[in-house]
RNA sequence: UGAGGAAUGGUGUAACGGUAACACGCCUGACUCUGGAUCAGGUAUUCCAGGUUCGAAUCCUGGUUCCUCAGCCA
């Protein structure tokens, strides 16, 4: 037998460029052949499923090889940084299912041992105390074709840059009048290189040290040597980090301290949404979503509300794998791992979304029922529960149709069908209001099919689901969409608000569920056989039942129309 | 016009000089008390041009296209 379950990557270990150059670095004894990595967010916003790519990546290379991950908080930027994020991103992580153990750090932990160590540089003669603007800074940098030229305070004594470092640490100098800077090449062809800022002289109160510090370290200087500290041997970052390198390599070479190797590995795009930071808050700040868990954000908090589960997304990540190519992943392909997981783990309920009345016109009026349905087809340890069958029923107002077209098979006049677990109905009529609209379907039904299966054999077409009208649970359900359009390929660099979806929130108001769903609780999933697969909102109240669309069901029957629909 | 990267079906990844493969998507069909799931089949790929080689997605040369970089953000 070929075991193919190697589809499924996240499991056993990865084989992709990052492992291999880890696999290689131990069979060559570098770092004596252990294996730390580091997921280093910076706690100013809330993480996403591209952050997950990367919080996999890290945490995975550590298990597979067997080393450790640390997790980080990259916080050296006190007025963009709040103690909620760090708590909401410890709960992200721990939710996808990744545990740091005692080995939680902060950047903002090594203030004090960075300090030394850029004294170190200074007094090598590697940094120097710059007075320059910020205007006059960039103005000396150059372009990126041309190279800059050398800042007038460049040459300063080591003496006197001492000196000078220590009164802006000690907050003699006014916010952004100096900077210490790294001394390496102003004509260097890589922009980064041309002697990079390494604290900049800033008053904001820290969310961990408070007012202790008025200057602080830049991301280039503390990422590295924080990494160093750490005894990190692989650092993963993302692309935009290459050009980065040979800085984060140039510090730890001054410095002569423990040199771990940072691996560029390419971010996670996804189809149909927005990833950015800046682009998610802006549809927060103009309202096109109710807030960084709205269930339409590929937010780790936006995904947990609509039902994801961290198998699924972990699943994912390792389906996807790692490369150093930019790539944007089919949005379709997440939903397919997503049902994977949840075909299997979520209990069957039956819940009617937009309902019709069908009145079984041979059933007594009194009469009442328990009929057995089976929990989950695909594991029968679910069991099985009881639900209420009565003369007045609910069913899908779109599974019926009183002219069927072609190919739809549910029920229409004269039409027999299941009614799932239940028994096989026949329309005999229709009832219509004022307007021509249907208001009622009335049916016949068949006693001796009790349970679902004729006697004699027969056979319809088509299975519905259904609730009873009196015993039925009224119910409120989200149903979501992409939350944005497809890309236009002729239209180019146009806004991503013009994509937006307009559809991709419809909220279903008079639904009906199987009365069982009545202490469902909030973050429980289902699937409501035939629609999809959908899990309890928050908003939920003891009145009324709230459920959010996870993923819909692969559906034949919308396919055919949207066939017919276009021609 | 500088530096650093990347190019394999519609999409994502593999093949590490020896038959271009896997998954998603899409299309057929089988089965089915979910038009779900499952099963079977089909569809379609090496950026271009040269070169090396018995043999190139892979090596070499030259090009093309795309991405990143001019925050005292990360």
């Amino acid at each position: 037998m070929t075991d193919t379950a190697g589809s499924s990557g996240s499991e056993e270990g990865a084989s992709h460029f990052v492992a291999e150059i880890i696999a290689e670095d131990i069979e060559n004894g570098r770092y004596d052949g252990r294996v730390h990595t580091r997921f280093p967010p910076e706690p100013n916003g809330y993480l996403h499923i591209g952050h997950a790519k990367a919080i996999c990546l890290d945490f995975s290379m550590a298990e597979q090889f067997g080393g450790l991950c640390n997790l980080r908080f990259d916080d050296t930027n006190p007025i963009k940084e709040e103690v909620e994020y760090v708590e909401a991103i410890k709960e992200d992580v721990r939710w996808l299912g990744f545990d740091w153990g005692e080995r939680e750090y902060y950047a903002s932990d090594q203030f004090g041992r960075l300090y030394e160590l850029a004294v170190r540089l200074v007094e090598k003669g590697n940094a120097y105390v710059c007075d320059l603007s910020a205007e006059e800074v960039n103005d000396y940098r150059g372009t990126p074709t041309r190279g800059g030229k050398d800042s007038p305070y460049r040459d300063r004594s080591v003496e006197e840059n001492l000196e000078l470092f220590e009164r802006m640490r000690n907050g003699e100098f006014p916010d952004g009048s100096r900077t210490l800077r790294a001394k390496i090449d102003m004509a260097h062809p890589n922009i980064l290189m041309r002697d990079p800022v390494m604290y900049r002289i800033l008053r904001a109160t820290h969310h961990r040290t408070g007012d202790d510090w008025c200057i602080y370290p830049t991301y280039d200087w503390a990422h590295g040597q924080c990494d160093s500290i750490e005894g990190i041997t692989h650092s993963l970052c993302t692309l935009e980090f290459e050009n980065h390198r040979p800085l984060y390599d140039w510090y730890l070479d001054q410095l002569g301290i423990h040199h771990p190797r940072q691996i560029e590995f390419a971010r996670l795009n996804l189809t149909n949404t927005v990833m950015s930071k800046r682009l998610l808050a802006r549809l927060i700040a103009e309202g096109h979503v109710d807030g960084w868990d709205d269930p339409r954000l590929p937010t780790l908090k936006g995904l947990r509300r609509r039902g994801y589960t961290p198998e699924a997304i972990r699943d994912f990540i390792g389906r996807i794998s790692v490369a150093k190519t930019e790539s944007v992943v089919d949005m379709a392909f997440l939903e397919h791992v997503l049902r994977e997981h949840l075909n299997k783990t979520s209990p069957r309920v039956m819940g009617v979304l937009d309902p019709i009345k069908v009145v079984l016109t041979n059933y007594p009026e009194d009469k009442e029922e328990a009929l057995e349905a089976i929990n989950n087809p695909e594991d029968p340890s679910y069991g099985t529960r009881m639900v209420p069958f009565s003369r007045e029923l609910y069913i899908e107002r779109a599974d019926f149709m009183e002219e069927p077209v072609k190919k739809f098979y549910r029920l229409a006049p004269g039409r027999e069908v299941r009614l799932r677990y239940a028994y096989f109905i026949t329309c005999q009529d229709v009832v219509k209001d004022a307007d021509g609209n249907i208001t009622e379907v009335h049916c016949t039904y068949d006693p001796a099919t009790r349970g679902g299966d004729a006697p004699d054999g027969r056979r319809v077409k088509a299975t519905l689901h259904w609730v009873s009208a009196r015993h039925a649970l009224p119910a409120e359900v989200r149903m979501y969409d992409d939350l944005l359009l497809d890309e236009d390929e002729d239209e180019e660099g146009e806004d991503f608000l013009d994509r937006i979806n307009p559809d991709s929130l419809q909220v279903l108001t008079d639904c009906r569920v199987e009365p069982g769903l009545k202490d469902a609780a909030p973050g429980s999933r289902f699937q409501f056989e035939r629609k999809g697969y959908f899990c309890v909102d928050p908003d939920t109240t003891e009145r009324r039942p709230v459920f959010n669309l996870t993923v819909s069901m692969r559906d034949k029957w919308r396919r055919i129309q949207k066939q017919r629909q276009q021609g």
